[in-house]
DNA sequence: GTGGTCTAGACCACT
DNA sequence: GTGGTCTAGACCACC
């Protein structure tokens, strides 16, 4: 996986991760790799993988069961909210980074049908 | 100027002045204010402040007279080339992680159109 | 490591690395000492010395690996054009200036034989 | 006149008047503009062309008559020399960098015939 | 007065 | 441990 220097390792990854849950590439109650493995697969850190299961964990994305591994989140409720907290915090800093530039909404919508 | 935490403060100041730039606050050829001013202004270090000024003007921003001070750059293509850089960044960022989470541009369209 | 005080300290630094690297002492891939390292082994402040990656950075001659390190540009292409870039920087500056003070090409070949 | 921002303006001019004297521009005892017709000649401040003249002055390239004004040094031997001086210092800081960069002399013959 | 450089020391996030 | 950022204060050359 390629990393943008510019944005931590750990915080990519779990974006990574986020994705392939709204896509549905992971689904609920799936098993992830162990940090290790995880580690491996990415080239990263296994520190750095341990640390983007205990953030997921924060944030109720998984869950571990000692001993056993590391699972999605069964809450399907939670996996619906990841994408709208994703979408939405995407849409609100674009509104407003165009808004400070002096764009307005209608030019936005032109901007984003001309890259169609 | 109240600062972010989470992006350092030289960057942010370095968008603060660019926005001025592009809303025509600075125009160029203008004279900036003193390293030492701007870092009273905000409240920051004069050394941030420094930064500041020789990050711009790496990106040709603006422009040192020895001895006398910095100033924006008189190249008004420069001018108009920062907004459409900073837009098409916007832009770009918004619509990749858009279709990342699984929208089309006709959804983005109708969050944009849903914010205003 | 002697500094010149007419120069920069980090500009020496820089150039002195970069000697380095055409001479071979520095090979592509290799890990740079950390900033607080090269720092005690020069004699000079950390931060300088964290000056001097960055600036290398930025002309692409090294890259970050975040929480590791520094290491050497990787690419061969970048390491082969610095010694052209140094050369001809320094062959251009030569000539510019012997033309102007009226020699011509074979006075300055004629110099050069006397200080063999 | 066009400056290079990384010399001072004060040598820059001192240097394109020795450039002067060295091509016979201007000669032994040829009278010097004023400071401000400098200043205002360059686009410089009178500070600076005052600067210059003081450093020529030290350096025995012109003379102060109290009252009339500034001065080339009427010694021809002196003005020999600087032609000396100024090669010299150019070849040897040539010769020094090509061969820290790892080139013998019969390169740097190849490279200036090769410019011819 | 201006910006440029350097030191010293601190804190932080990341691996 | 690594680099990144920031503050504080100093000195310098230049205009």
């Amino acid at each position: 996986m390629e990393f943008d220097n510019s944005v931590p390792i750990y915080v990519q990854v779990i974006n990574k991760i986020k994705r392939d849950i709204i896509l549905g590439k992971l689904k609920a109650g799936d098993k992830m790799p162990s940090t290790r493995d995880l580690a491996k697969e990415l080239g990263i850190n296994p520190n750095t993988s341990a640390r983007v299961y205990k953030e997921m964990e924060r944030e109720n994305l998984c869950y571990t069961k000692r001993g056993l591994g590391t699972y999605i989140t069964e809450s399907e409720e939670r996996i619906e909210l990841i994408r709208k907290e994703m979408a939405e915090e995407l849409i609100n800093k674009f509104i407003k980074g165009m808004i400070q530039l002096g764009f307005n909404h209608e030019d936005m919508v032109n901007f984003i049908r001309s890259k169609q």
